[in-house]
DNA sequence: TGTTGTTACGGAAAACGTAAATATT
DNA sequence: AATATTTACGTTTTCCGTAACAACA
């Protein structure tokens, strides 16, 4: 039994048991792991793989046991690695962040210049994409961590942690009839009163339109989207060319920025959304890593974090 | 990077610092083990233990991370052993239950004939300690299962499900006052009638002989406890001797058996206690010992056995 | 001075790549 | 026929034990 084999069999299964791809890409010869593996199936006295004949098929009932306990010990080795580099170079390294426009454009601009103060030498990289894409993004580790409001809390064999609320806020143009409402009658807007205007918001699963959409039709109103994106950037041109009513994250609008457009705090309307970070569960996380997760959720402690991530149950 | 490495790095922890224990240990030379250990050193780039000239003394910060992470990484590759075991021969192999007295002799008479039905080539082998060692025995994986009343909840590491409740039962000479209560007289017994008698009970932290002391403490009562043992067993024989009244887990009184004896239920009085069945976290439990466990909780499905087991926070 | 850990060295074993054979689609 | 896997085989590397050396207590 070796580290090899291992190895092996998890890049086989990930290589969809092709095992001249998994010597491809792991640099060496086909029928060196061909040879590997038939060795850990002989000494654990099993068959991990399904076989027709010669081509591997898939996993057998026992390999699919093999398979996970050899994808835990792959994922410990590479622990250890991190831990490695983590005591070779405390303040290098890469961060890449997975997150959804709205994080990237309105969130993190307020953490990373002092993360960046604190880890000049970390590179950092943002990739973006759908909440579910930046699920499985980290996931497959192909970012060390998520920043998004939905979705990330559901994915299995991932942490998460509460960073910050927020509320929706309609965005209109100063022509606007809902812009000429007094504060006062601002705050008594319904739904009845929203329908009556073409809206722009949101895509699908983007920052809370799953909410605005369960708010909708559990009071049986109908809205008229007219346009949906997935950024506030797209969505407050749209409106600024008189499309209709916007729909945004309050973090996104600024009324000093925004200048040509009015904005109306609707959380009464559509509830107060978490945005939450996530990370793969059981990865070891880097010092500087653990200290962007603490800029970024400043609610919870450094201890709180740690014990979230290691899955204590004892708290 | 190998599993040799690892292996040599948890024994020489596990001996305290000390390769020549560690490599007589593992059957090996100690020049191989010393060797192995600088190489995985120098390959993390880090010093794992600390060294006061050339003896060994402890862990450095890293060396601490690296030595947990080796302790999963090995205790995934014993895993790896325990599945191969499994699949090869499904239903022999060993099963050791670290339990108390108690549940020797009286709860586990219940499940293990049933058990030898279906696994007739499973060799038991029970061992007996106090709750805290049955609590070690398992997380140093001498016993694959603990079964006791007491104290196995708190251990972390350890993985427990609720088998059964019970209550405390006195029991008396027939000669004693207490026998001649009538039934209802009997059920409005106090704690200020009880501490009119010389008691006898189990020894601390065996069977709910925590509760005891708190139900007594916390009412200001000061019993006369003449006499403490860890078995019912012995209690009843001291009992029968008329050394004081006998307060024993209820499992242990049968009317049919202990004739000599008068049993009075008192759960009223110290309250319902659950019985719990613990296995150590992460390891891979065979199917004779889920078996096991669902005979033991039989009000648990083996489901709900595996969400546990496998740390599902999911459910 | 006895105990413990590291370095040096050499034979044995295994690891791994190339080439050939065999099976599958 | 083309693709995929296993077997065969020889070289190279690594492994591991013995012996010698070095450093603590």
């Amino acid at each position: 039994m070796n580290l090899q084999q291992f190895k092996f069999v998890r890049e086989t299964v990930r290589r969809d048991f092709n095992l001249t791809e998994a010597a491809r890409v792991l640099h060496t010869s086909q029928p060196g792991v061909s040879k590997a593996i038939i060795e850990l199936e002989d000494e654990l006295g099993l068959r991990i793989f399904e076989r027709h004949g010669k081509r591997l098929r898939g996993l057998t009932r026992p390999g699919q046991v093999v398979a996970q306990v050899v994808d835990r010990i792959m994922a410990e080795v590479d622990n250890l690695k991190k831990v490695s580099e983590e005591f070779a170079r405390r303040d290098e390294g890469g961060l890449t962040i997975a997150c959804t426009h709205t994080q990237a454009r309105y969130a993190l601009p307020k953490v990373v210049p002092e993360f960046r103060r604190r880890f000049p030498k970390v590179h950092l990289s943002l990739v973006q994409g759908s909440p579910a894409q930046l699920a499985e993004m980290v996931l497959h580790e192909q970012a060390d961590i998520a920043v998004a409001t939905e979705a990330l809390a559901q994915s299995p064999g991932l942490v998460t942690l509460p960073c910050y609320t927020w509320e929706h806020v309609l965005v209109v143009t100063p022509e606007h009839p809902l812009a000429q409402l007094t504060s006062s009658a601002a705050r008594k807007l319904t739904l009845a009163d929203l329908v009556e205007y073409p809206l722009v918001t949101y895509e699908r699963a983007f920052s809370g339109r799953t909410a605005i959409d369960r708010v909708f039709r559990d009071n049986g109103a109908h809205p008229d989207i007219v346009l949906e994106a997935i950024d506030a950037d797209v969505i407050k041109t749209y409106v600024e060319l008189g499309m209709g009513v916007g729909i945004i994250a309050g973090v996104a609008y600024d009324p000093r920025r925004d200048r040509n457009l009015v904005g109306i705090p609707v959380g009464r309307l559509f509830g107060r959304h978490t945005t939450r970070v996530a990370v793969k569960a059981g990865v070891f996380l880097r010092d500087y890593i653990l200290t962007f997760m603490e800029l970024l959720a400043p609610e919870l402690g450094r201890e709180q974090i740690l014990a979230a991530v290691n899955g204590d149950n004892t708290a």
